[in-house]
DNA sequence: CGGTCACGATACAGAAACGTATCAGATACA
DNA sequence: TGTATCTGATACGTTTCTGTATCGTGACCG
């Protein structure tokens, strides 16, 4: 949204040093991550992030206007990468043939496995969201992007197995709805591996309810 | 947990004003639920409430010994409100005979109908919990007593039907993560409607996944 | 109806955080 | 290597919040 340090010329001008500005906004990224993930984003404060980065606020103000602003890098920031390793790892499992449906949910749910300090992230997002508006959209277009990055995979691995996808955008929704209230109880639930049990069958059940017998297999 | 305003003598003795005290703490309670949904709950400060709920803090400090304490207590009052209100609600309609799912599942959703203020509450609860190790517990007993008042409908309700159960608890735990999930695009979805009606298909996938034919019937 | 004590307002001191203005040192480029 | 520019540390004033201590008032009870 609004970046800092503007340009003191009316003309804007691109920034001549790169190197260390580059490194320290990625440590004060990072150390965001913790910081939201420890204490959470609300009870944080810009010194908090400041100290665990290394810095003193002056770096901090030097590359971001506000904390929401460092909150939406860092979260697009990981995004994106999480995104991207999931592609590449999808891409790979698709190339080894599955056997059965079981087999493609276990190899897709080692995909999506529950990160702990990550998913807090999410809650701490996903709170923050809800009553920001103008995160809306973000949230939106995330899930629009899972989508386009799961179901070519998952579409393959159901050819596998002579299924096809009925409702491809409905599917897709689907699969983040249960990803994300799964994941809670993941980390809730006391006996966790019964969590994960639970989360594979119901995998499972809307795989099976969202696809149908393909004909053409 | 830790209870404000202790007794002065060793001896406990019970409180001797207690109408007025009481909606001290109710007005603050509410005033809870406006300002944590709103501002968020990290955001929100004592001063916060006080303002809202009308007094000053000496009434805040004189009833709770701090935010989270408050937070816990008006998260439980509602939760506890709206499960009393469900059960009745689906006691109510469980005493009319349904005709199909669709027609089970419609009226169960009228039940669970997603409040846009409340579900803010749940996300705030929600990110507080994962990093509170001492609210998992409470998150984890939620979800019990959800399964023990929503199945007995679910069950006699699809009795109706001509099916049952397969696994109660797995179940009802994915009615909690499907609900959960699904709220959460409700209220982020541009197309309001549409993410409603994935909502209604996957809660009508779910019941059919987890349950089956009856032969008694 | 009068006495008593609980309740919440007020005042206070300290801590924490914010955002800015300034400056010394680091860095890129000629 | 010189130098113009950028970058993050430092210092500062302000605001906001916290928790406690104290006190007046009003509600309850005999």
């Amino acid at each position: 949204m609004t970046e800092a340090r503007q340009p003191q010329s009316s003309i804007a001008r691109p920034p001549r040093v790169t190197k260390r500005r580059a490194e320290t906004r990625q440590r004060l990224l990072d150390a965001a991550l913790e910081v939201f993930a420890e204490e959470g984003f609300g009870r944080a404060s810009v010194e908090d992030v400041c100290t665990r980065a290394g810095y003193t606020r002056g770096a901090f103000y030097s590359n971001f206007a506000s904390l929401d602003e460092l909150f939406l890098a860092m979260w697009e920031q990981r995004t994106e990468a999480l995104l991207r390793a999931a592609g590449e790892a999808l891409n790979e499992a698709a190339h080894r043939p599955i056997r059965s449906l079981e087999d493609g949910i276990d190899r897709f749910l080692e995909v999506v496995a529950v990160d702990d300090r990550w998913y807090r992230i999410e809650a701490e997002f996903t709170a923050h969201a809800l009553r920001t508006p103008g995160l809306r959209g973000v949230m939106a277009e995330r899930e629009a992007r899972i989508a386009g990055l799961v179901l070519p995979y998952l579409e393959r691995a159901l050819g596998h197995v002579g299924r096809r996808v009925v409702d491809r955008e409905a599917f897709a929704a689907a699969l983040v709805a249960v990803h994300d209230g799964t994941a809670v109880q993941c980390l809730v639930e006391p006996d966790a591996p019964l969590a994960h049990q639970r989360r594979r069958t119901l995998f499972l059940a809307v795989v099976e309810c969202y696809t149908e017998a393909d004909p053409d297999a």
